[in-house]
DNA sequence: CGCATTTTGGATGGGTCAGTTCAGAACTCT
DNA sequence: AGAGTTCTGAACTGACCCATCCAAAATGCG
């Protein structure tokens, strides 16, 4: 048998995800990824192929953890409103809380590579649709309840709870202002 | 006196905005925007400086001309919500029909290069403050007209449908289906 | 007409880009 | 211990990047 790698390829995702989701794709050089990593480009391209397939890696990473983190908030038990107020503020004071505004990867995917590259638009469509499925799910447990109308279209809902989120993302690339994004939580869920 | 400019700078900076819009700011080149405007590098850098400053001046570009046609959608009489239902529709089917998909050039912005450069982020801000703003006029008519309930706080509810608008825009990216996006419109009007 | 001034195209420069190559080190299994 | 395989670091490749420079062309004004 053979040498076996010297470095853990999970790892070294998770340094790519983060590398990506702080300068996006195109301002994230090769050198980045070394430095971030830890890794020679040997190391990098012997076990990634190529910095698109290292960034749909890291994408469908990113995708796997969100996922966990959005059951963790949205799968609780009780009234549905404060719920996905919670995720929403939370997604808010992540947001502000890092000097560099790093909003969403997969919406920074979905904007910056989504039109050129199919595969990345895959996988940030895979992303949006597992988070608006929880969405609706939770919102038609709020219409069963009783917290939630039952005329209104659940999956309408949970898309546009999931484009505010994505608003949330983009307008907080650009402000400081918590008052400018909290707004939209508390419209959000006045609306539901 | 000297030779005067043999191009039109203006159409220029048409020119740039539509391959920035195209391509977004990282993966558009210099010599895509010299094919693009037609000119030569020399007179491109002497009338714009930087491919930076090229940008920015695109985006101001941008942000007239887009503040003109939200004026045109959202500035005429009659009920409230139709005239929202109808601006958004027609975000929807504009990103539709381009193949490329191209969304919005100030979302781009924001998320692409909004977080590195403070100058672009300005610009960004002010073309969304001033579709907020619009909104929030017209949702405050709506208000004294009866179509809105006057209980509800206008600027946040103007936020939320700028933030709605944003993310028709993200996931306008990477889909095709329609009716992702008509859902998105159907509820924020419904939530109005 | 000729001077001053600006534009313009093409060549060029220094730097960085993604990706490759290769020799030697490292390790497992026999 | 030795054979066989894989990993790793560093140098390298060719292309492209943004920006500059320069000389020639073009213009308006005296």
């Amino acid at each position: 048998m053979a040498r076996p790698r010297q470095f853990d390829a999970d790892a070294a995702v998770e340094a790519a995800m983060d590398a990506f989701w702080a300068g996006g794709y195109g301002a994230t050089s090769t050198q980045d990824l070394c430095e971030g990593t830890g890794l020679g480009r040997s190391s990098l391209y012997n076990a990634f192929t190529s910095k698109s397939h290292l960034y749909q890696e890291a994408l469908r990473r990113y995708a796997e953890r969100s996922r966990v983190d959005q059951a963790a908030w949205l799968g609780r038990e009780g009234p549905v409103l404060p719920i996905i107020q919670a995720f929403l503020l939370d997604a808010v004071d992540t947001q502000l809380a890092r000097a560099d505004h790093r909003g969403c990867l997969a919406v920074s995917a979905a904007v910056e590579v989504g039109s050129a590259e199919p595969d990345v638009a895959s996988l940030a469509r895979a992303d949006f649709d597992g988070l608006v499925e929880t969405l609706r799910a939770l919102i038609e447990r709020g219409q069963r309840d009783g917290d939630i109308s039952p005329d209104r279209d659940a999956l309408a809902l949970a898309r546009l709870t999931h484009a505010a989120l994505a608003g949330i993302h983009v307008v907080g690339r650009i402000t400081d202002d918590r008052r400018r994004l909290t707004d939209i939580v508390d419209a959000m869920v006045e609306s539901l």
